[in-house]
DNA sequence: AGGCGATGTGTACGCGCGTACACATGGCTC
DNA sequence: GAGCCATGTGTACGCGCGTACACATCGCCT
């Protein structure tokens, strides 16, 4: 008994499958076990996304922008004296203090693109951004090889169940700032 | 009839498991992918390895050592005076320029282990010989920020499709030495 | 020689999957 | 208000999967 007109039926779905997701992994994603996290027929979720690869891009999209936001919401990063390094190092902790499982949903969708040519724009966009908050404070080339080293140093972390160490972190991207 | 007493059939099990993720990604492996790879019968591989996730320890064990046999091997590292940034962005660049194929099967492999605990100690094992291989040349913190450099620099060349440039790596990585 | 455990083989079961398709229903245009 | 199209719903099919298990065969130990 139809539930007509269901205008964020599309947005139930992605947020059903970043549940999914985070729950269960990349693995743990179809069509079936969206829909029944979004409580939808099976129907409906191939009729918004017909392959897994949309359903993915759009959870990658919705979802990605989570570590970006770390970053911008920090202050001491706009101005132009504060202490790059602590506040991306800062920033980092902050968002691996937020629980394995955010970041490893994260993660999970980024890293995803290795395989998935269709996440491939979303995941270099994501990596973009970042770079662009940090373009104001120093160099393109700096900007990236920053990028790629919370990158490493995260997926260390992520891999290896270690513990995050912020103040070996911090020393690491202050030595990359020329 | 019976190819009895294989002495190294696990061996072969191993080598098509590789096979089949280089080809597939680790979301075509299963007992009979691999099974037919091997031509041996589906019976063979689940004897072997009961789960697919030994299956996938025995492949990241075998497959990992890659990058490191390309870093060990080249001589200007264990020279005292020689340039350790420009050989690791150079080790980089070689590992790289074999093929996405072999980097995309190690990483792929590697990455798996952020939702598989299972392959973590073979993943942070495969880190850890790489901080060594470099650990004569400077300390222990700068080796394990290399690495995380070079990890990420890998990640951002086969997440984007972009190409690998070795003179930004070098510089990169001569900054993160003291 | 005998036997036993490790290894190899074939087959079957039940499940969840993507996909396809026919049908219901609501909003919108004219 | 008629009709059309986007949207929603239910069901079925065929496939590949992990798993289990019974049986064959061999190596090796006594």
């Amino acid at each position: 008994m139809p539930r007509r007109h269901d205008p964020d039926r599309r947005r139930r779905i992605i947020d059903a499958a970043i549940r999914v997701v985070r729950r269960a992994g990349i693995a743990g994603l179809s069509h079936r076990t969206v829909a029944a996290e979004a409580d939808v027929p099976l129907g409906s979720t191939t009729y918004h996304f017909a392959t897994l690869d949309e359903l993915m891009v759009a959870a990658l999209r919705q979802s990605g922008e989570g570590f970006c936001r770390v970053v911008a919401a920090r202050e001491g990063l706009t101005d132009p004296g504060g202490d790059l390094a602590g506040e991306l190092a800062a920033a980092l902790g902050e968002w691996l203090a937020a629980g394995r499982a955010g970041a490893e949903l994260e993660y999970e969708l980024y890293l995803a693109a290795l395989r998935r040519p269709a996440l491939r724009p979303v995941a270099a966009g994501w990596a973009d951004d970042l770079a662009a908050l940090l373009a104001p404070r120093t160099d393109p080339l700096t900007a990236r090889a920053l990028v790629a080293l919370m990158d490493g140093i995260c997926l260390h972390v992520l891999l290896t169940g270690g513990s995050y160490d912020e103040e070996y972190a911090r020393e690491a991207l202050a030595r990359m700032i020329p």
